[in-house]
DNA sequence: TAAACTAGTAAGCAACTACTTACTTACTGC
DNA sequence: GCAGTAAGTAAGTAGTTGCTTACTAGTTTA
């Protein structure tokens, strides 16, 4: 079967389509089985054309952690941003990774299974990478809120930003187990709420 | 090269031989890409020899998941009983859970990789169903806790539970982002700290 | 002591993997 | 209007995977 014109798509565009199209297969299937063929026919494309747009698959590997990094960080940057007290901005950062998170299923399973590669392979380096940008976020507004006067006194930051992510962590595994994302908007604000008053310093009831 | 006596096991020791092999790999090498042919050399063994003792990979996944659950389930009702006060017991079990963790770094990755497996395979439903008895036990100490007055008032159990398996998990991938499990305990002992005062009424500083 | 059983080996098989090659077809600049 | 290039196909290759088969050698037991 001949393809028609619209078949045909610079190789930009399909990069990008691949590219969804593993995170979507991430979601449905666990990264670690997912196979060039298997990305190729859910496109609807011929195994062979994969590789006229990545070389190899841990090329396109690669490609999809560093889509994620810069939708990612870029969402969480802006969600803190957005805010000036800087456990406003905590709570921003809470719910903007939940609602990518809820947006892309796919993410978490894939950066995780990533992490489980153990030796220093590249795709590893820059997801510890992207995670100590994430720590560095988290520390400057705690930081900040310290300086404030907002939290308890002698808490630990570096425990509380693992406590952070940690939690977020947990809302996913729970998410996982269902094998859906749904409710988990208001398991994260209910999760959120108690982290907050964990790190907030005692007010009168 | 024949084999001498003392090759020959018991089926049930190499059963056990085997699983706390499939573990240790885990450990190293992210569960998704163990081969049987990789089990089997690590013990010193033929690839074939395997097959005399669980009939299918599938099996021996089952098996590992099953030595998991009678292992840290035993160790962490133990810890829970071990305590009178509820709040006491909830501590004991976050430190046991980081003690096994801490001795069997396999585990964590073989459960979360097996969590990964969307469809309703055994392996997975194994493996939900031993993390709703672990939410069954925090939920009984967080009710206790609550009937003694020691709780916030109008704390979510639900979202409290959630966030103590959620910041075990975060130490884990902490841990797996430094590639060793150094430091965990006392990083869980303050990750615990922080917790407990989310949860706990409060009282006079 | 012979028979049945069990734990092991060595070799190989069918299916699947990432990747390649040879070729075709569409788009683009000159 | 045509040459060069880029996106696509179809078929194939080498390596790996889980698992099987045929055979050997210890152990148990009637």
């Amino acid at each position: 079967m001949p393809h028609t014109a619209t078949d045909r798509q610079p190789t930009q565009a399909r990069q990008a389509e691949i590219i969804a199209a593993v995170l979507a297969l991430s979601a449905s299937q666990g990264p670690g089985t997912i196979t060039t063929q298997g990305i190729a026919s859910a496109i609807g494309l011929t195994h062979g054309a994969l590789f006229k747009h990545f070389p190899t698959k841990a090329a396109l590997w690669l490609a999809v952690i560093d889509w994620v990094d810069a939708q990612l960080m870029t969402r969480l940057h802006a969600a803190a941003n957005d805010h000036d007290h800087p456990v406003a901005a905590l709570r921003a950062v809470f719910m903007a990774h939940t609602d990518f998170v809820v947006a892309h299923p796919g993410v978490p399973r894939f950066i995780f299974n990533e992490l489980q590669q153990p030796e220093d392979s590249p795709l590893k380096h820059r997801v510890s990478d992207m995670l100590g940008r994430y720590r560095q976020l988290l520390q400057a507004r705690l930081q900040h809120a310290a300086s404030l006067g907002a939290l308890r006194p002698r808490l630990d930051l570096d425990a509380a930003a693992t406590l952070f992510i940690g939690s977020l962590q947990g809302l996913v595994m729970q998410a996982m187990l269902r094998g859906n994302t749904t409710g988990m908007r208001d398991a994260a604000e209910a999760v959120f709420a108690i982290y907050r008053s964990a790190i907030l310093v005692e007010l009168a009831s």
